[in-house]
DNA sequence: GTCTATATGGGGATAGAC
DNA sequence: GTCTATCCCCATATAGAC
């Protein structure tokens, strides 16, 4: 197995045991024995323990990158893109259910831990923002796009926190369904402004 | 110093240091030094981490329930109540900005962890939940209670994530001002139903 | 009740053989 | 590139003196 594949393996599995378990909770064996490798080896691919998290970070971004072109390729109508953001709680929601938003809980955990890679996180989140934002202005919100784009993000994170808390997916349908009502007022610009 | 007054401080300093670093990040030697103990008189008031973790959760659930009682004590009206739970975001504002929600990022983590002490950490949001329901059953909203609760519950989370991940108390002034907006709406039953 | 000393296990990280 | 063996530290937890 050349460096390249064995590099992209390890990041693979790091990147789901992070998810699934925690950064600082997940332990270099936990991923060696998920990949198939032996601790020792790790360290010819990675210096330390955050290099791993910063190669983590860096694929969640590219992966989200990647997703939202998949969506503006998808779908030409602003609010149907924005939709197909809202539809990721039904996308992953057995994943959300169990372990929560991938990019939230890090976020959340690398903020307590006082990590150096905290922003870096927070950069994903900025990745929606702004692709949200620019799609808010195309629906005629230019003025107060930023805002709208927050305050979706932040719905769907607390939806995805109170999912987990209480392993209610029938929750996490019923509040899709009210950010898609309130995506429809929102583009039909006939609601009070949010910001 | 007598048993139970130490057993108190411990709690203290855990429940504080659980929120500031998270429960699995944080080690004895940690809680013994913020109250001025050794790490092998632990042991004497507590069996085991999980018998700390449950009077954590046992004593925020106590304060949870004095702070709803608080409110009742303060105000009559529903709409007044509710509004002070919203508040909670301005009143811990530095605190949410730089740990996050106490309750919801600690069952996150005890979901990530399959800890048994979950469902009892996401019993203080039951207390939230249920107080809020029966509130917004007071302004009017019986059919649609529960999920009116949940609704603004999640929204909360919602915001102390993000606020948490971008460090940005602007925001978190925003929202707060659109979810008084949003409880004006609710309480005058002009607005459509949320369920 | 509180302490010191210690057992035991697991963590990240390194050295060096192959 | 991958392995095994090992170091060092810190975690939880225990034993027993005071």
């Amino acid at each position: 197995m050349d460096a390249g594949s064995t590099r992209e393996e390890i990041v693979r599995a790091a990147d789901r045991l992070f998810h699934e378990g925690g950064y600082d909770h997940t332990a270099f064996s936990d991923i060696a024995a998920a990949v198939g490798i032996s601790r020792g080896n790790f360290y010819y691919h990675f210096k330390a323990k955050d290099e791993i998290l910063a190669a983590v970070i860096a694929r969640r971004a590219a992966d989200t990158r990647a997703m939202l072109a998949r969506w503006e390729a998808a779908w030409t109508d602003p609010a149907a893109r924005i939709r197909a953001f809202i539809h990721i709680l039904l996308a992953h929601g057995d994943s959300i259910l169990r372990h929560g938003c991938p990019v939230g809980t890090l976020c959340q955990e690398l903020a307590k831990l006082g990590h150096a890679a905290q922003p870096a996180a927070a950069g994903i989140f900025t990745l929606f923002r702004d692709w949200l934002a620019r799609h808010f202005a195309l629906l005629g919100r230019a003025a107060d796009a930023d805002a709208l784009a927050l305050h979706l993000l932040a719905r769907t994170q607390g939806v995805a926190t109170l999912a987990v808390a209480f392993q209610d997916e029938g929750f996490l349908r019923a509040e899709v369904a009210l950010m898609e009502a309130w995506l429809a007022e929102q583009a039909q610009g006939d609601s009070p402004p949010c910001s």
